[in-house]
Parts: C-alpha cells; sequence; structure tokens
DNA sequence: CGTCGTGTTGAACTCAGTCAAGCCAGGTGG
DNA sequence: CCACCTGGCTTGACTGAGTTCAACACGACG
C-alpha cells in the first residue's frame, strides 16, 4: 500500500537487508546475516484487517515485519479489544514460540504488509551460542516491559488528551529511528478505532480529541499523516519535558529494536 | 512482622531455600543450588515504606524477596504513583542488571520484609553456561509481559468494581501457589491507597467498592486479611468465567515464577 | 446511485474524582 | 489512666471527564 515505508521493495538477502541494522538480528556480522536467510521459513504477505495469527495460538515461527505497519492486540468476549502495540518495521513479534509456548496475543495489518518468518527450531539453535543475538532478544523483552510499563502508568493516570498526545510523541519516536524524515510530519494509517483501542477511549471521544488538538493549533491531519505544529505544547501534554522518549529508563545509547 | 509468610525465619543455604522451587533458580540442581549462595551478596533486612532502590539507579545486584510483601512502582513529578506490580516471596527484581541498565522502576517494602541480593557479575557468568536458568530468567520477562499486558487491558476497558476484584483475584492465585491455604483467605497488608495506585483510582472509590463488594457479600475483610464468600460472583466480576488465572495466554503448566 | 466505512456533532447520562468532614484504632506522652 | 495525635477509612455532596445513543456528513467504491 502507499503506506509502505519502503514501497515496492521485498525482504532480499537478510545479510544486506536495510532493516536489519534496527532489528534484533542488528548485532550480527554480515556473513552471519546470511545464515539468517536460510532460517527464513517464508516471506509472508498480510492485507490490511487480517490476521497473521490469533492469541493461544502456537506459533511455528517469529515474525519481523519489513514493511507496512500493523498491531498486537487482545480481544475480549464481549467484542471490545485492546491494542497493546503498534508494529513498525523491524519490529518482532511471536518471540514466546522460542519458548515453545503459544502467542500471548493477535497480531493484525493495519496497512497490507509483509512479515519475514524465521523457523522458530532453527532460529533457537542459531541463537544458542550466540552471545549477542541472546542479549539482544532478552534486551528486546525488557524493554517492551519498561515500554508496557510506562503505558500502565499513562492509563492509569493521564486524561483523554495527555494520553492521544504521548501515544503520538511515542509513535514519532519509533518513526523517527526508521526514516529522521519522519520528524515533524509522519504517516498514520491507524483509524480514529485503532486510537480508541490503544488507549482505552472511545472512537467518538477521540475525535473529540483530536478536533480540540487542531483548534489549539497543536496538531494537523490530513489525508492519513499528522503534523506536528507545536511540539512544545504536544510534549507537555505528553508528560515528558523534552522531546518525548525514553527519560525514565534512560535505556542504553545503543540501538534499541522492537518498539 | 506479622504478614511474614515465613515467619521467624531467615535465609540460609539457597541449596536448601523452600522457596527456591518457586523462584527463577528452581531448575537447578540442589548441588547447583549451593554454589548460589555463594553468589549471594547479601542478606537485606528492608522495613515497611522504604525503598529497596530507586527508578533509575544502576544495580550491583539481582534481588528475590525471601520474606514479606513489597512492590514495584514508578513516581510521577505531580506526586502521584503506578503501582506496577506486587512483589511476593520468590518474586525477582531488578533483572535489568545483567544488561547494566539501570532500574526502570522504584522498588518498596509494603511490609518489613527480607530480600536475597545476588552479585550481578558473579550471576551473569554462572547463568551463563547454564541453558536452563537462561530459559528460566528469559520465561520470566516474558511472563511479566503477558501479564503487564492483561493488566494494560483491565485498566483500559473495565470499570473500577471488575478492577479490584481481578486484583483480588489475581493475587490470591499467586498466594495460593506459595501457601495452598491461602485459598479462599488470605493476608491483605495493603492499604486502599496502594490498591488505588495500583489500579488507577483514588482511595476514596477504593473504599466505596470494598463497601459494595462487602454489602454484595462477595468477600469480607477483618484485620489485615481477606476472606472470598462468593466465588462465582468474584470470578464474573473479574471477567474469567473459570476461577481467574490465565485464560488468555494458556501459558505453560510449569512452574511459572515470578507473578 | 446506493452502500459501507469512517468521522463529526449534540444531548443525556454515569462512573469516578474532588473536596471536606468525621470516625476509629493505635501509639505516645503527660 | 487519660488526652492527644496520627494515619487510615468512611461518607456525603458536588463536579467533571468520558460514554452512550443517535443522527448526519462525506468519500470511496461497487
Amino acid at each position: 500500500m502507499s503506506e509502505r515505508t519502503i514501497a515496492g521493495s521485498r525482504p532480499g538477502s537478510c545479510g544486506t537487508c536495510p532493516l536489519r541494522a534496527i532489528t534484533i538480528y542488528g548485532g550480527l556480522d554480515p556473513q552471519d546475516g546470511e545464515e539468517l536467510t536460510a532460517i527464513r521459513r517464508e516471506v509472508q504477505d498480510l492485507p490490511a484487517k487480517a490476521d497473521l495469527f490469533q492469541a493461544g495460538q502456537k506459533l511455528e515461527s517469529v515474525a519481523t515485519l519489513f514493511d507496512g505497519w500493523a498491531f498486537r492486540y487482545t480481544a475480549f468476549p464481549d467484542g471490545s479489544r485492546q491494542i497493546l502495540q503498534i508494529l513498525l518495521p523491524g519490529d518482532t513479534v511471536g518471540l514466546s514460540a522460542l519458548l515453545d509456548e503459544p502467542a500471548q496475543a493477535s497480531v493484525q495489518g493495519l496497512t497490507d504488509c509483509i512479515f519475514c518468518l524465521l523457523d522458530r527450531d532453527r532460529l533457537r539453535a542459531y541463537a544458542q551460542p550466540r552471545r549477542s543475538l541472546r542479549q539482544q532478544i532478552f534486551r528486546t523483552a525488557l524493554h517492551r516491559q519498561a515500554v508496557n510499563e510506562r503505558r500502565l502508568a499513562q492509563l492509569g493516570r493521564r486524561t483523554a488528551k495527555q494520553r492521544v498526545a504521548a501515544f503520538l510523541t511515542e509513535l514519532e519516536a519509533r518513526l523517527v529511528r526508521i526514516d529522521p524524515d519522519a520528524a515533524g510530519n509522519f504517516p498514520f494509517p491507524l483509524r480514529q478505532m485503532h486510537v480508541a483501542d490503544a488507549l482505552g477511549l472511545t472512537p467518538v471521544h477521540v475525535s473529540r480529541v483530536f478536533r480540540e488538538l487542531q483548534t489549539q493549533a497543536i496538531l494537523r491531519r490530513s489525508g492519513r499523516r499528522i503534523e506536528v505544529l507545536d511540539r512544545p505544547a504536544l510534549a507537555r501534554l505528553a508528560g515528558v519535558p523534552g522531546d518525548g522518549d525514553d527519560t525514565s529508563t534512560g535505556a542504553g545509547r545503543q540501538q534499541m529494536p522492537c518498539q
């Protein structure tokens, strides 16, 4: 789709993959990277609104998003759902496969997207003797925990407007890491329904909040993009005085993949 | 204090520690367990309301709660805080030390409690060649992620009453794993303020919710204990038709330490 | 040209927050 | 032994942020 980050291209060799640096495989040498290609089971196209897998499903592979946007979510019996994570190119899902545990949450395409599926067993064997890869995987898990816990605090303690501001701020920061040109003006393929499901709000109220942010000239939406007009105001709302990445964790300055 | 699970006793050798089976060190052989004792830097008493460490602090050790209750939290500039996790005996905190990353959140005693501190560097070296221990640590990280994400959904989508019910249900399930006698009637050293900070509510409203749960004869509080009177009603509120552990993850039936 | 998905707007309503007062138990000190 | 204080719990009255329901607008797409 038009929202593809690297429109048109399809995954080739992992060794020369332009995204590899920001994935969990970023620490490997290029020649090691070549071996990854052999571990790859499949390159899978996933249309928007389709599920890659569902919560509880047994996973055969670990998936890395190559192109497009997706999200992880849990569905409730009553039909509502909670979006847990927006997936951007380079993000990996299904690490629980490495422990032979079923998927904790479902994954769905937000746009049409492309996933690289790496065979669970072969990846496990491959990572076993490679300390840096193992560490990177562990690091990713801990980092996700930190992000989740920050979000927990957001949901528990912040108003709708603050949540939206924080959500956009974090998303922009992540996009910029993939493409520096995204700063200040980035694609936003989410429907308001998705924002609502991510932030524990109703679509109706998300609409009102966006309206308010626009009438206050803090941001502008056009097409499926968002433009930041008043960054200081946005950052203040988001609760981070700086420009809105991790003050709390102060995490490593090294590459830190996967949301 | 009186809430101690194993009142009076102090940590001896890790090899014979009665708690070891439910910690991340549970998979080790007894003789391996002996070596753990050598890795232990310190047995630390922590009084109620005191911090073991604070968010952002560099950690020298990985801590396992031996006795008493504690909690992890993040504090906001405006004075409010979000409780992220209730720590029970056997729970481990500070795994980020293994990656030389600073603490993501602060840890505070709820009752007087005792922590076993294991030296970061020696533990890392010890775990390096032991696949089962490494896996157990990774498993713990993923499990915490699952728990956090379930809680995220709770905060986003459930009413105050449902949140309290889910909170108590989960806590009881964890207590029962330590001590089967806790089923139906378990210690509850938390102030309503703590419940409020954990669930994104105000203490005033927590009080009202507890009152309602009691007038509906769903539970009873006396002293610092909670007694479940109407389990089906509680489980229904908590959103899990069964008796309230993990339906969503369907996680491994193996031991699953750390919350 | 109708329909579907999405966003917008208004009005009524409700859950939970805020503020403030009072209560109770436990501890401390005269 | 009583007076007082403190921390936590309770209750009531009021407020407000966000939901619910419903109608309508608008563009894409058959």
